[in-house]
DNA sequence: AATCGTCTGCTTTTT
DNA sequence: GCAGACGATT
């Protein structure tokens, strides 16, 4: 902790302060001396990013807290082309494709240079490029195959469109630094100590980002658990961490062995199953915490008594234990699980909240009110802009933006500019012709009014909407009044958090954009007051921790899924279990179902492998029959009864 | 432009 | 078994 100088490998098991030791060793640096805005710390998501700004600013001056880089790897990417991306060729206002402009693009692409019989999967070929791009190509190595040339088409496009997507971000910021000394020598001048948190989950492009800022002096502090690494199929490579010594040569390696989450024998029991991993770096995780309840293994005969049991066994603890809802989680392989239990739950009138799921960005409101964003920034965004032109309905046809779209592949400029061109708009029928008129004049005057000195903004944006007639349509394609209420909420939340971002940056609708497309933030996360019992996917669970936790769902099959098998990651799966047993803290409860709706039927299932390999020792198997037969207790009885009285008063 | 019907194909998803 | 995508229909 208090080496300074040099590379450092942290080895943070599972609940033993990852976040804090980071901000701990921040504090100590500045406390040497050392400036704190040459201090990076990198993360992977905004809300780790936060909490360490937040812990730093209770350890030391909050000012000097202000100072030290907090940033997600993409963040500071954006940063770094922001100011240079000139180098490579692109303009400054580059665009930031999401995952469905890029989705929207590969699919254009395909449908566009696929003979008749190839076919090629959009969400195949979105993976084969970005895990290309993950590893640092930058072209495609065979473009003579169909996805070889997608991926060719694809970059060109992005290009000519002025956008980079995601992974852009990071291939475009390392081949920036690496291919420009002036650029490298400012920011490794600037940063002379990093930090990297989740090291497990940090791929190619990462790691090379790190070196380049790193320079010579290594000063670099990364901070992992291999028996974390759950995002392999992301392009995370846990060499990284495994293989640390190869690339930062000669680290002090720190081992944090003691957990202060769990109790013995979840702890045991998650030691007794990562065991089974080959490949990792030894280490064995001790905890203070005596005493607790055995683990408990639970036979359902279907998913259906799962669900309900486990509702039942929550009302039940919650009041005999006088806890909260929150002290409780249901944590599962598949969103699609989390059905049953929400209606179970409902059932007992069990508050909950589900993490995860659809992303507030995939709103359509909320895409159409950014993509208005996009285009007044950047008029050579075409997939913005397509996104627009004719929403709300102005007149302008899909056959006017096939037109439009073929002409401004032969002139090779953008789909705005060839809507301004004199020649375009004489081959246009009249009506055709005025609408793309008035549609050009109307954006270029809003860009016009958008970039003045003083303009306001958000109030600019939101005359916008409702002079455009935006909000208007928007409200007659909701079918109920409820669906108008919510759409309208999410075009409020837009605005708000423009005009809040306009309060504490000056970096305008650009910088307000940027952080929108990169703050993926989940829509029921925004307000940390959601309360209830917390239903959340073990891949997002990673970094949390719960007093009471159950875990569903653990068959062959789908814990281990059968897809695991066939690609060789069921070692992987094995540390996604893992991850689940050590979110809880006092106790946790396994269950599997002999019998599972699947794609419509009830198939007959088997016990996951897995839990053949925990410590019979600290781990009770459970029939569920011996559970059921127990007389029910008098506070789940009442809130059944409850319940019924409820759906009655409702009739 | 909207709506209906049929087809398909099924993890995980920090940015 | 169900959602999401796409195409045909009015």
């Amino acid at each position: 902790m208090r080496t300074t100088e040099g590379p450092l490998l942290i080895l943070a098991g599972a609940g033993s302060g990852k976040t804090r030791v980071i901000t701990a060793r921040t504090a100590f640096l500045i406390s040497r001396g050392v400036a704190p805005e040459s201090i990076l710390a990198v993360t992977f998501t905004n809300k780790a990013a936060k909490e360490m700004r937040e812990r730093l600013a209770t350890m030391i001056d909050p000012e000097q807290a202000k100072l030290v880089m907090m940033s997600t790897f993409h963040a500071l990417c954006v940063r770094i082309l922001r100011l240079d991306i000139e180098q490579l060729g692109y303009k400054k206002n580059f665009s930031i494709y999401d995952e469905s402009d890029q989705s929207g693009l590969i699919k254009k692409i395909i449908t566009r240079i696929a003979a008749r019989e190839e076919k090629l999967d959009p969400a195949l070929a979105k993976n084969l490029i970005s895990q290309a791009k993950n590893k640092g190509w930058h072209e495609p190595g065979d473009d003579k195959t169909l996805i070889g040339a997608v991926f060719a088409r694809y970059n060109q496009e992005l290009k000519s469109l002025n956008a980079v997507d995601f992974d852009d971000l990071l291939l475009l910021a390392v081949k920036l630094l690496s291919e420009h000394s002036n650029v490298r020598a400012r920011w490794q001048g600037k940063f002379r100590y990093l930090m990297v948190d989740e090291f497990q989950d940090t791929n190619r492009l990462q790691l090379n980002l790190i070196s380049l800022l790193a320079d010579e002096r290594m000063n670099v502090a990364v901070v992992g658990d291999d028996d974390q690494s759950i995002y392999g199929w992301r392009g995370a490579e846990v060499s990284n961490i495994l293989e640390f010594e190869t690339h930062f040569p000669n680290p002090t390696v720190i081992k944090l062995e003691q957990n202060y989450r769990s109790t013995n024998f979840i702890l045991g029991t998650a030691n007794s199953l990562i065991k089974n991993n080959p490949r990792r770096r030894p280490k064995k995780l001790w905890s203070a915490k005596e005493g607790g309840e055995k683990v408990r293994i639970i036979a359902m005969m279907d998913d259906r008594q799962e669900a309900s049991w486990l509702a039942g066994e929550i009302h039940s603890r919650k009041t005999s234990e006088s806890l909260k809802w929150e002290d409780f989680a249901v944590l599962f392989r598949m969103n699609a699980q989390s059905r049953l239990i929400e209606t179970e739950l409902r059932q007992l009138r069990i508050p909950y909240r589900i993490i995860g799921g659809k992303s507030f960005f995939d709103r359509r409101e909320v895409k159409d009110i950014l993509a208005y964003a996009a285009c007044l920034l950047n008029t050579d965004d075409d997939v913005s802009l397509l996104r627009i032109v004719n929403t709300p309905a102005r007149g302008i046809s899909d056959g006017t933006v096939e037109k439009a779209t073929t002409a401004s592949i032969h002139k090779r400029c953008s789909i705005f500019q060839i809507m301004r061109d004199e020649e375009f708009l004489a081959e246009l029928p009249a009506r055709a012709r005025g609408a793309v008129e008035k549609f050009t004049i109307f954006l270029d005057d809003l860009e016009l009014k958008m970039n003045e000195p003083l303009a306001n903004q958000p109030s600019l944006l939101r005359t916008l909407l409702a002079e455009s007639g935006y909000l208007a349509e928007l409200q007659r394609t909701c079918k109920t009044p409820e669906e108008w209420l919510n759409r309208e909420q999410g075009v409020n939340d837009v605005l708000n958090s423009f005009e809040q971002y306009e309060g504490r940056s000056e970096k305008g609708l650009r910088g307000f954009l940027d952080e929108m497309l990169l703050r993926h933030e989940r829509e029921n996360e925004k307000e940390d007051d959601g309360l209830g019992v917390t239903l959340i996917t073990l891949h997002a669970s990673k970094g949390l921790e719960f007093p009471h936790v159950h875990l569903i769902g653990c068959e062959e099959g789908l814990l281990p899924h059968d897809r695991s098998k066939v690609e060789g990651n069921v070692d992987e799966e094995r540390r996604l279990l893992y991850v689940g047993i050590t979110r809880a803290k006092n106790t946790l409860s396994i269950t599997w179902c002999r019998n599972r709706t699947k794609y419509g039927s009830i198939m007959p299932c088997t016990m996951s492998s897995f839990l053949k390999e925990l410590d019979p020792e600290l781990s009770e198997h459970i029939n569920a029959g011996q559970l059921l037969s127990a007389p029910v207790s008098q506070e789940n009885a009442s809130a059944k009864f409850d319940a019924i009285l409820d759906m009655l008063g409702k009739l």
